[in-house]
DNA sequence: GCAAATTAATGATTTATTCAAG
DNA sequence: CTTGAATAAATCATTAATTTGC
C-alpha cells in the first residue's frame, strides 16, 4: 500500500482506431438495442486531448515556470480564516454549492479566494481536526496520567453535530452537492458579513 | 432490502432560531454554539440558511407520472455510454475541466447531462475497471491454471497510456483540476461529434 | 403476462490518503 | 511541519434488470 506509481499523463495517441467493438462484458443487464454502435465511429477526438489550454490560454510559454503572476496556491488572509474558523465552530462541515459560493464572495472581500478554495477548506480541516482528536484520545489512553506537555493545543472541538435525538426517521440522508456552480452566478451581493475590512 | 420510503427532499428545519445551524443534515437542534471568539461573532448566518432554491422543490404529488426533471439522478443513454466508454479505452482517465465541458456539451445532443455527470462517471468508471482488474487477478491467482471459463470477456484494458517520450519536462505534475466550472462558458459550440443525434 | 419484491449495477457523496508548496 | 490541493477508496442511494407469485 505505498508505492502506486501514477502517472497518467496525456496521450499522444493517434486516433486510427475506428472500431470500437463493443464486447459486452457483462451477462447481467444485455444491452437494449443499440442503435449507436455503428454511428460512433468517426469523430475528431483529437479536439479533446489538446494538451489542456486551459482558459488564461495567454502564458509565456518560456519554457520553465508558466505560473499564474498570482502564485499557485491559495493562501488565506487573517481574516478568512477567521471566518472560516467561525463557521466550523457554528458547525458548518460541508458547505453546500450556494453556501460556498456565498462564503467565496464575501471572502473574497479579504483576499483572493475561490469556491474550491472554501470547499477544501472545510474538507481539510473536518478531516485534520479528526485525526488530531483521535491521536489525542489515543495518546492519553496509553501515556502517562500527567502529560499536558503543551504541545498539543488540544483546540476544544465542537463535536459535529449529529442528530443526537432518538427520532430517527432515516438511516442517512446525503445532504448536499458541491457540484451546480456551473453558472450560479448571481450579482446580487448579500452583505453577510459586516466585518470592516480595514487591514491587509 | 428495499422498503425505506423516506423521501423527504425538504428538510422542514424551522430556522426560527437567532443562532444557526448549518450543515443540517437532518432535522436537529443547533447545540449550544461554543462561545466563539468575539471578535468575528455578529453577522447574520441566516442568509446562508435558506433553503436552497435551486432545486425542483415541487413535485407532481398528483400522483401522475410525469416525470421532471430535477429531483432524478443522471441516467446515461446508449449514446453518452458508448462515447464515454470509448473516451476511456483511448486512455482518458480524469478529464480536467475542460474536457469536462466539451464533453459534457457534446454528449447533450443525446441527453440532458450536467458536467459533473461526466467527473462522476470517470471516477466511478476507474475505480470500478480497476477492482474489477484487482478481483480478476486475485481470482486467478489462487484458481485452476486452466480456466478460461468465458464468463468474464476480460475487457482488454487498454493499459493507460503512459508517457512514452522520454524527454519529459515535469517529474510528475498534478495536472488538472476538477474545478473551475465557475463561467467557463464559451459559446463557440464546437463540432466534435459529427454524429446524427436520433432520438433515443 | 403482470406488478410487487429482490437483486445487480451504478450514479452521487463523503472520507481517507497522498502529493507538494511554503 | 503545516496545510492547500488532488485523487483514491469507501459508502450511500437510486435506478434497471431479474426473479417470483399470482
Amino acid at each position: 500500500m505505498g508505492l502506486t506509481m501514477k502517472l497518467h499523463h496525456f496521450s499522444p495517441c493517434s486516433w486510427d482506431e475506428p472500431s470500437l467493438s463493443l464486447a459486452c462484458t457483462k451477462r447481467l443487464r444485455p444491452p437494449p438495442p443499440t442503435s449507436a454502435t455503428s454511428t460512433l465511429t468517426a469523430f475528431d477526438l483529437k479536439t479533446f486531448i489538446r494538451p489542456d489550454t486551459k482558459k488564461d490560454s495567454s502564458y509565456p510559454r518560456t519554457g520553465v515556470v508558466e505560473m499564474q503572476p498570482g502564485g499557485t496556491r491559495w493562501n488565506p488572509t487573517q481574516e478568512q480564516i477567521a471566518i472560516l474558523e467561525m463557521l466550523y465552530r457554528r458547525g458548518m462541515r460541508t458547505p453546500n454549492a450556494q453556501q460556498i459560493e456565498q462564503i467565496t464572495t464575501q471572502l473574497g472581500k479579504y483576499g483572493k479566494i475561490e469556491g474550491k478554495n472554501v470547499f477544501y477548506w472545510f474538507q481539510n480541516h473536518k478531516a485534520r481536526e479528526r485525526q488530531k482528536q483521535k491521536r489525542n484520545t489515543l495518546g492519553l489512553a496509553h501515556s502517562s496520567p500527567i502529560t499536558p506537555t503543551t504541545t498539543t493545543t488540544t483546540t476544544i472541538v465542537t463535536p459535529i453535530p449529529l442528530d443526537p435525538s432518538g427520532g430517527e426517521d432515516s438511516p442517512y440522508k446525503r445532504k448536499c452537492m458541491n457540484w451546480g456552480f456551473e453558472c450560479l452566478v448571481e450579482d446580487r451581493t448579500l452583505e453577510l458579513f459586516p466585518l470592516h475590512p480595514e487591514g491587509r
